[in-house]
DNA sequence: TGTACATCAGTGAACGCGCGTTCACTGATGTAC
DNA sequence: TGTACATCAGTGAACGCGCGTTCACTGATGTAC
């Protein structure tokens, strides 16, 4: 109960406690599981630093939340690169990638929550949208999207349509099975490895022409 | 300013009030468009009664966001099913589902985030999973995953999973989508109609035997 | 037909809580001379 | 090498707010006699 120690930072050392405040608060929402739990009095305690020594780093409390989510989707970017290294065939890389967006989605509920699903105010809403949109992640998907027209297997009237198009169909199927196995966990759900094959077949298969 | 009054309900009319607060807190829902908004307090301003009176009628807020959210299954329920008038083949009944759910979604996108998106504490969780897989709905899309194995036109290696497998890849590409529209309206959509009429499109034929 | 009374829908005031945020401050750190 | 001083990371106390919830109550309604 005693509280922890810090020795305060040296001068021009400021930016230390900005970095572990981003990870408390992260670390918050990993567990607890809320994103109700990320109070700036709940962060301070777990860096173990007073409420308004957080000011000091971030504007306020939107701000603080907007960093958690950037970070959040750094994260998730090299989940998601990590799971393609030495796979070039665009059919192996959309099913790698599928599998980890589920996988990381699973593993990491709240931050999915917090990038995917969560709603924001106007202004908020409007950054996240961007982290998207600017993100890695992102324009892996239209790469391999494209990747795929390239191929010329797909459907003439799906390939004509472009990467924007593909791409968002994909990621609509895989965010989909994430997002609700994310909000009902406890819906009768069959071999989940086996939905998410079966899911990533039926898109591919859905937008290619007959073998 | 000066507060609505309102008639005291007669004896035995208590349960008026009752029906006056939830279609208030779906009010409320639907045009703030936030869930925050809905406090008891509020709800009881929207009414024009004082706090204290709601629980004579729920037992705590939990209780009340819980009703509101049964109303709102049975809305969207109502909603699909009216969608289905006249259509017999399953393959058009899907299509007419899809269509009519993602239409939903994007008129209520607040009940659709309550519905299928939102986070609940351990007890209500189960409630509102409960409230899924009891629901019309869901039954329906069981249904017509049954059908649609039962004309023996899908890939016999998915068609064996049975209708459950099969009935949630199918919600998981059409949530997928439509969470994705209400969550990130923002993002660079192109034409929704053709991105639904796709998906449903690429849903079906990836299911589904060469023709 | 008139009156005393039980019922019960809704009130008014207050509680304790955790929240985001502010403000004037402290005191160790590093620097200028 | 020693000392006065500016810097600035972090503090302590307090603010006002809206919240969910409680409690003892009021007073119109309907009923029993």
């Amino acid at each position: 109960m005693s509280p922890v120690t810090r020795a305060r930072s040296r001068r021009g050392q400021g930016e230390r406690l900005r970095e572990e405040i981003l990870e408390a608060a992260e670390g918050l929402l990993l567990a607890t599981g809320s994103e109700d739990a990320v109070s700036i009095r709940a962060v301070a305690d777990a860096v173990g630093v007073t409420p308004p020594s957080i000011y000091r780093h971030f504007a306020d409390k939107d701000m603080l939340l907007l960093e958690v989510c950037r970070h959040s989707f750094q994260r998730f970017d090299t989940a998601l690169e990590g799971a393609l290294a030495g796979i070039v065939d665009p059919r192996q890389v959309m099913h790698a990638l599928g599998r980890a967006y589920i996988r990381y989605a699973l593993d990491n509920p709240e931050h999915y929550r917090l990038l995917f699903m969560a709603r924001y105010e106007l202004s908020a809403q409007e950054y996240v949208e961007e982290m998207v949109t600017e993100g890695r992640s992102f324009h892996l998907l239209l790469r391999v999207a494209g990747e795929l027209i390239g191929t010329g297997t797909l459907r003439p009237e799906v390939a004509e349509r472009g990467d924007l198009h593909v791409g968002l169909l994909l990621w609509s199927a895989v965010h989909g099975l994430a997002s609700l196995l994310v909000s009902k966990p406890g819906l009768p759900w069959p071999d989940r490895d086996a939905l998410v094959d079966d899911l990533l077949a039926m898109a591919l298969r859905g937008l290619s022409l007959p073998a």
